[in-house]
DNA sequence: CAAGCATTGTGAACTGCGTAACGACATTAA
DNA sequence: TTAATGTCGTTACGCAGTTCACAATGCTTG
């Protein structure tokens, strides 16, 4: 299996993100510690990370960051962009079309959908939004693959049961709940309540460490 | 040490908003394998979670599905509930307001921050929204401890560096960059570029399979 | 009342990820 | 030319997290 984890890959998109602020300073070359500094990782990380993307560096002037940021594009992306659908349109669902509008060229936000008829037909960051009815042909025109949910969490079911019937393959899922899809479809979940309330324990955590290492 | 694993944290969360569905169609009962199923986890996993909640079920009736909820409550929640400040009232520091408006009793967005003047002193959601350079004020006097940052990657480090510097323990951060923060201090991110761009790529890496799974 | 049965709780094996360690190599300086 | 330096690519190890497997438990049923 040459398959790459999901971390290496949630990573590489990190590296990428940092190489690209580091292009627009002018920066040519970078270490993998100092990359490692920038995205939280250790050096021995990094280089784990970059062997399955296949551009070497070099031992002296490290990595070049605008051969590497172009390499890891290369690995990571379409080589000819990719669209996808976005399905909810309430504030989470524009935060997000807000968040991605010119973002990265090689993965739009193409469409929209929301049943609420009053958003339907309107163009929100140049997204035209359909109705939910139209999800198939519209799909099927515009040859998406991947799609946002963002809608709530009692709909988020038969949504996704809807996409994948029109050859969705993979998910993006923000509702609070664990989706039911068959095998072949990929889902990566965004659960802001559960970061909320990990972030909360965790909080809590952290104080009673600092009291208890303060008392001792 | 008896320190619990993020992962278990995050689906304890997830099994209790489960068991809420639950008990609000009067379910009575649960066995670990239907929790499971609805949390898209084996039921072993589900087991191995809830033993250091210390709630025991029946080997023939399984959980009691309210009295399961309120030990994870118990277990997780602070007992005299938390506040948490929100900085950054952009389109995503609305949506996560929208969001948790009366969600959680136990977990709230009681106050935010934000330096645009044209957002100050007003409310949303019932939350009133304070400029930036009066965060050590408010945060001091609602004895807040936990924060989420909302802003743009390039005023995230200062903002979290503020927050830190006003005795906050706890950090949720929506900015699409790695955090440096003392070691007493939590940070549990939400990188939606990263989610969006594995979600992408793991899309790919679907079609394919299907592809040549179809061709073999 | 006893046998049967499905489920729980948990020790034990397993898997996969992150870290450490090490040889290879290009440059620099003497 | 050759030794010294510092980083890269890769293999090996250790640990955390997940799954497996089974004894213990307490209803159900004949």
């Amino acid at each position: 299996m040459n398959s790459i984890s999901e971390k290496t890959i949630g990573r590489l998109s990190l590296y990428r993100r940092i190489l690209g602020e580091l292009a627009q300073k002018q920066t040519q070359h970078i270490y993998s510690h100092e990359l490692a500094a920038m995205a939280g990782a250790t050096a021995a990380q990094v280089r784990r990370d970059l062997m399955p993307v296949g551009y070497s560096g070099s031992p002296t002037k490290g990595y070049g960051v605008r051969d590497l940021m172009d390499s890891i594009s290369k690995f990571m992306d379409a080589p000819c962009g990719q669209s996808v659908a976005l399905v909810g349109l309430g504030n989470l669902g524009r935060a997000i079309l807000t968040y991605f509008a010119g973002r990265r060229p090689n993965l739009t936000i193409t469409v929209t959908f929301d049943n609420d008829r009053s958003r339907v037909g309107k163009a929100f960051h140049g997204c035209r939004c359909y109705h939910t009815e139209e999800l198939q042909k519209v799909i099927a025109q515009n040859n998406i693959r991947m799609a946002i949910i963002a809608v709530p969490a009692d709909h988020a079911q038969s949504v996704a049961d809807n996409l994948i019937n029109c050859g969705i393959y993979g998910l993006l899922n923000f509702a609070p709940i664990s989706l039911r899809v068959p095998g072949h479809v990929y889902v990566e979940y965004i659960d802001i309540t559960t970061s909320m309330e990990k972030a909360a324990y965790f909080t809590r955590r952290a104080i009673e460490r600092a009291k208890s290492g303060k008392s001792a």
